[in-house]
This record gives structure tokens, sequence and C-alpha cells, in this order.
RNA sequence: GGCCCGUUGGAGAAGUGGCUUAACUCACAUGCCUUUCACGCAUGCAUUCAUGGGUUCGAAUCCCGUACGGGUCACCA
């Protein structure tokens, strides 16, 4: 008669812990009550996608709300579609979020108490349970080759029974230990499989932190835990991590739904106590009428890196997912008048249950809101970072004097409802453009779209009077009074009620000046306050625009 | 295909049997303000809660069926 313990020592012979030691290695936490301990658990085998930074952010979140613990694993046990680097590259692109591990994988390198964590150095220890579960009688060898497992699929989806190896279809299941034995000591090649006692008739009902309580068939396959590289399977390596790690909450993507049951078997068949679930909702997009995740191939959108690249700062992507977790969350920024993620309470009640779309205007939205209420000088370090990263040129023209776009950025910021220009710092960079005289210039040279009704030199005699006459380096209502003056002396109308009431004794009307005026000193129609650029541009380049010889040029779409 | 989850306007959603002739926000539209644009302000935008049936004096809210959408059925996570 062979035994599971001979089987288990001739399998992992290696393993010489026990399940106790590892217990006593890694202690219960000692928290408050009600903390929670997360994670985020990626795994490295790309770019940080949108998803994942949701689902990182509010675990992180629930941690610090709650005075836990928020850490951070790497599960690379599939080692063959893991990339080098990439692990690395998450956690950067998350500290840039704001999202540090208090345990785990941080920027400056492991650290904690429960490691390590990463699972590709934690082989060993899987191994110690799955020797004890061997020796239970709760796990056994697989000798099933790739060809043999599609056998038996062809053979249940030829007869239209649920694929999977459980029941009777899990072949090696039924194998006497004198066969084992006699397999393994022959150097065929193994897995090990969880032998599960569910029945897939039975429903199991567990409780979801977001969903309530679920009922789910049982599971009643025999999952690979043990994978032929030696390394545990997802749902193996789960149970065992979390467990040890003491995650008393486990948050993840709803795709994990069905595979719960499996997770809940292992746990009791270790005779742990399972953690608390949260199955997030994903982040779809519309596609030609249908909903469907964001794809890391069709959608830049899923790449974090394409929000960082286009210059959104990270805060405001950060306030756009959590007002779509938490539906009261847009609220409760009107109400408190901030968009402070610390000060705010993450709830699993308010959390809506199917994915929502990702909206593109909405962050846009919450980007222009949350950088009106940032001064220049909270906004120049970031975009000043960004520029370097993505816009040498910009970058070039920002450090050559930094104060200079401070000034930029603070235009109208100095009143009780500031600009909302902009979304994301690339649209500084386009909208500060005519501030630069290299960028200036060239438009310049090829003339702005001045309005037919004036002749050349109309326009000439005007903007050169105006340069000559308009006060420089005094408040706007002055300043103005000098504009309106000059422009009545050029028999523009003082205002349009004037203008309507006569029009045959006026050239047009100071709206119409002032688009003059505009156009030769931003180039554009629409530009922010002119006083405000004037006084930026300085009395001298003002003058300089002003006299420069006038072109027009009416078909100029760009000059909106 | 089996199983699971979901379904309130273009988008995010409030709503847990009567206070809902369905909040609020974005988007869109119009108007006001204004030296342009933006801001701000005002107004409009679901007679209806996927759909059919049922329970009830009364349903977006409870029950059943159907449709649709999503997820999942690997030695991937």
């Amino acid at each position: 008669m062979v035994s599971n313990e001979e089987i288990a020592e001739l399998l992992l012979p290696e393993v010489k812990l026990t399940p106790e030691e590892l217990e006593a290695r890694y202690p219960e936490r000692n928290l408050e009550k009600g903390a929670y301990v997360t994670r985020f658990a990626p795994s490295p085998t790309g770019f940080l996608h949108t998803g994942s930074l949701f689902t990182a952010f509010l675990a992180y979140r629930l941690a610090k709300q709650s005075h836990g613990v928020f850490f951070l694993r790497v599960e690379d046990t599939d080692t063959k579609r893991t990339i080098a680097g990439s692990a690395e590259e998450l956690i950067h692109q998350l500290a840039r979020f704001g999202i540090i591990a208090d345990e785990g994988f941080t920027p400056s390198g492991e650290t904690g108490q429960y490691g390590p964590y990463q699972q590709s150095k934690r082989g060993e220890i899987y191994k110690v349970f799955i020797k004890k579960l061997l020796k239970e009688g709760k796990a056994y060898p697989d000798f099933c080759t790739p060809e043999d497992l599609d056998k038996i699929r062809a053979f249940q989806e030829a007869n239209k029974i649920l694929p999977g190896y459980y029941g009777p279809y899990a072949r090696d299941r039924k194998l006497t230990n004198e066969e084992r034995k006699e397999r393994i000591l022959r150097g065929d090649a193994w897995v090990i499989r969880f032998k599960s006692e569910g029945n897939h008739d039975h429903k199991i009902r567990f409780h979801d932190e977001i969903r309530g309580d679920l009922d789910i068939a049982e599971n009643d396959v025999d999952v690979v835990i043990l994978k032929s590289d030696g390394l545990p399977t997802y749902h193996f390596a789960h149970v065992v991590d979390d467990h040890l790690m003491r995650t008393n909450l486990v948050s993840r993507g709803e795709e994990w739904i069905p595979s719960t049951p499996i997770h809940l078997e292992l746990f009791h068949a270790l005779n742990w106590e399972a953690p608390k679930y949260a199955h997030l909702p994903v982040i779809m997009k519309l596609d030609h009428g249908n909903k469907r995740k964001l794809s890391k191939r069709k959608d830049p959108e899923a790449a974090v890196s394409y929000f960082l690249k286009e210059g959104y700062p990270p805060e405001s992507l950060l306030v756009y997912l959590m007002s779509i977790a938490n539906s009261n969350f847009e609220e409760w920024t009107m109400e408190h008048h901030s968009y402070d993620l610390n000060s705010f309470s993450f709830s699993f009640a308010k959390m809506s249950l199917d994915g929502a779309l990702f909206d593109l205007d909405k962050l846009c939205f919450f980007s222009r809101e949350l950088l009106a209420t940032w001064k220049g000088k909270d906004m120049l370090p970031p975009l000043c970072a960004w520029a370097k990263e993505n816009s040498p040129t910009f970058f070039a023209k920002i450090e050559k004097n930094p104060a200079y776009m401070e000034k930029i950025l603070n235009i109208e910021k100095d009143r009780p409802n500031p600009r909302k220009d902009y979304a994301k710092w690339s649209d500084v960079e386009a909208a500060s453009r005519f501030f630069y005289l290299e960028d200036f210039l060239p438009l310049e040279e090829t003339g702005f779209p001045y309005d037919p009704k004036f002749n050349e030199e109309f326009i000439s005699l005007f903007l050169k009077d105006a340069a000559d006459k308009m006060k420089y380096g005094t408040d706007e209502p002055t300043w103005w009074n000098s504009v309106k003056e000059i422009a009545s002396e050029h028999h523009f109308a003082l205002s349009n009620k004037e203008f309507k009431a006569n029009p045959s004794s006026y050239i047009g009307t100071l709206t119409e000046a002032a688009e003059l005026l505009r156009l030769a000193i931003t180039g554009a129609k629409k530009s922010p306050n002119l006083h405000e650029v004037i006084e930026i541009l300085g009395e001298e380049e003002t003058k300089r625009r002003l006299t420069y010889p006038v072109h027009r040029h009416c078909d100029l779409a760009a000059q909106d």
C-alpha cells in the first residue's frame, strides 16, 4: 500500500518547511477594528491599464481611509507572459498617482514583513501547502499531456457535456497511489490538481461587498494548483498569499466572480478563513453601439500612459475615476468645494454594478475644474515636468523664463470665477504659443483675418494710434478707457446701442475695434483678457505687434 | 452553448412600494452678461425607468418570463 505521504514525498522531496512554521512567520496583523488590508496584485505583462489603475486606486483608498494596510504584490507566475521591467514601470506609474504601497513593492524597493511580495519568489511557500494537501489526499498528481486534455475536451464538446477536468472526466483522479508512484518514478511529467469535493448542481452563496449575496454553482473542477514549471496557478497563489499576507479584503475585477467558488473551496480545504471579496465593475467603452471592455489594442485610453502623455494631471484622472466609482462623489465635491480625495469617504454601497463607459468629456470637465483652482505657481512644476518629457521645444521656452510662463498661467486667475481653459498640459502649450516670439513671428508674416469691412490702411492707422496712445502698466479700467478714446477718435461707436441707433455715423463698433487689436496682438479672434495679455507681453512687444505691417489673411481656419 | 452578473435620458447616475408630473453632474441647445473666447447666470433636453406579464388601492422600486449587454468556462492572470 502506497500512502499519500509517500506520494507527497516523492513529488516534493525538497519541501521541509511546515505549514505551522509559515503561519508563525506571518502572524495575524495587529490592526484597529475595521481596518482593511487590501492589495493590488498586477501581473507584469505590459503597461498599466486604466482599469488596473481604477482597481489599485480603490484598494489603496479603502486601506487608507480605514487605517489599514495596502500592499503591492507582483503576480508573475506566468513566466511566459512576464515582460521584464514592466513591474517597475507599473509601480512608478502608480506612484505618479500618489499610489504608493505600505508594503510590498514601492518605487524605492520591496519592504514589509509578509514577503517576498513576488510570487515567483514564493515557490517554496506554495509547495508547503501543496504537500499538505497531497498528504491529506486533497490533491493529486495529474499526468495528462496537453493532447490528453484536448481529447477529453473534444469528447465533452462532441457529447455536449460541460467541458472541464472534473468528476468522471478527471482522468488521473482515479489513479491508485501505486500507479502514481510508478509513473512518478518513471519520470512522467505531472502537475498537481486540487481534488474538488464540490457538486456542480449545488449552489453556494457568498457575500460580495458590492453586489450583495451571490448564488453560484459549486466548483467541481479539479483545477491545477501547481503547474509543471513548479509555480502555482493564480487560484492557488491567491489563496495562499492572501491568507499568509493577512489580506482581509480582496478587491478585484468582476471577471473573477465565476472563479470565486474555486477560491472558496481552496480556503475551506486549507482550513482558512476566506477574506471579504469586492468585485469591481470594469470600465467599458462604447464601440459601434456596443459596450466592451477598454481594449489595450484598440483604445489608447486603455493605457494610463496615454493620459500622462497627453498631459492630464494624475489628480484629474483620479477625480474622474472616483466619480465613476461613487455616484455621490460629485455631489460631495460641490458641497465641500473640494476635490480632495483623501477627505472623501469611498463606500461600496454607492458603487454601481455595471461597468461605466469611459467618458473623456467628463474627464476634461473635472480636469478643467481642478486646474482652475490651481494658481500659476502650482501649475508650473507639473507643467514643466510634462513638457520636459513630452515637448522639448515647449520645455525650452518655459525654462528660459519660468516667471513669464507663470504669469501666463495666472491670467484671469485672480477673480472669483477663473478661466477654465486647460484640461491638460498640452492645452497650455497650444494656448500660450502667441506669447512666444518664435511662434508668433511666422503667423504674423502670414497675416491675420481682419474684417474685410476695414481696409488695410485704416487698420494700420488705427493700430499705430493704439500703440502710441494706449496706456501701459495701468489697471484694466484705465487701459480700457484709453482704448475707448482711441477707438472713438477713429469713429468707432462706444456701445452697440449707439451703433445700432445711428449706424451710418460710425465706422464700426467697439467690439470690432477690440477685434482688430486682438488680432494684431494675439493673432486670433479669441484670446484671454487682452489687458492682461498686453501687460505680460510688455509695452515694447505690444507696440511692435501693433505697428507691424498689416497683412490680411482671410482663409485662416486656424484663427479660431 | 452552460453558468454568472447587469439593464433609469447621448454619458455618469439619484431612487430600496405612495413625498417622483424621475434629483444632481457632464454633453448638447437657446438666451442673458460681456471688448473676443472662456467663466457665470437662466432655460430646454426621459409623459418614462429594456420588454411582456403578474402581485398591490398604488411599482422604476417586489415576482416570473423574454430580449439585449457584459463576464466566465486554460498548466493566463
